[in-house]
DNA sequence: TGTCCATTTCGTTTTACACCGAAATATAAT
DNA sequence: ATTATATTTCGGTGTAAAACGAAATGGACA
């Protein structure tokens, strides 16, 4: 791998929205709807950074009826990329804005945000 | 430490130069000059990639007469950024370009390169 | 088929960053 | 002391990235 593509690895970690999204991946699967409502953005922004994480490798996207679920690369074959995943809880452990985040994961409820 | 902070140290190491830089410095310690002749980038922004890489703990720089030497941070106490520096000789292991660089640190001598 | 809705793409704006040259700073050597 | 030089700081420029709303896409379901 070109220096130019590990700095990309590194680039799609260099957002504090992103590192959220990693560490709440971390917990379980999520849709694009519940990560918005967690991150509090404009869901075109967090379809971005969703769309940064995956294009790395670091999370895939995977269609379930309407919705789209998110969740770590779980067939990565990048030592490199593995090794960051495995390294991430420890990285990035339980500052107050990622436990919140964690919390909330246990409260939101696709079924009640969307459909509206 | 907070996760902006935490997105500081990726944002470090997301520009192909100063990752560069790092993998130098596994070889030796090195000045300014000499890491400019190797990037082929002016002095004034080598200086600021290195001033990066200080501000988040990864090297620091000591006085030696005229001139700076850099080198990985010897005494860093924190843990994320010491897991990272003794993961970078894995992650960022010998490209063509990072191979050429550390055959260069052998070359380059600050004393022919600074007293013109 | 046609509608609904989660997600993506597009266009735009604002902010941040990499880079340079020139000026300022600090140390060595004459 | 004065000059030379290694490094940092400053000002400016062009490019990249993060954010948003609006429009487009593509399944699901009536």
């Amino acid at each position: 791998m070109l220096i130019e593509e590990k700095a990309k690895l590194f680039k799609a970690l260099s957002d504090p929205n992103r590192l959220r999204i990693l560490k709440m991946l971390q917990a379980r699967k999520l849709c694009v709807c519940e990560i918005t409502e967690i991150l509090e953005l404009a869901t075109s922004t967090v379809s971005e950074h969703l769309r940064i994480l995956e294009a790395v490798g670091f999370i895939i996207g995977e269609k379930d009826g309407k919705w789209v679920n998110y969740m770590l690369n779980p067939h990565c074959c990048d030592a490199t990329v593995i090794s960051i995943l495995s390294m991430l809880p420890f990285w990035v452990s339980n500052d107050t804005v990622t436990s919140s985040d964690v919390e909330k994961i246990n409260s939101v409820d696709r079924n009640k945000l969307c459909c509206k």
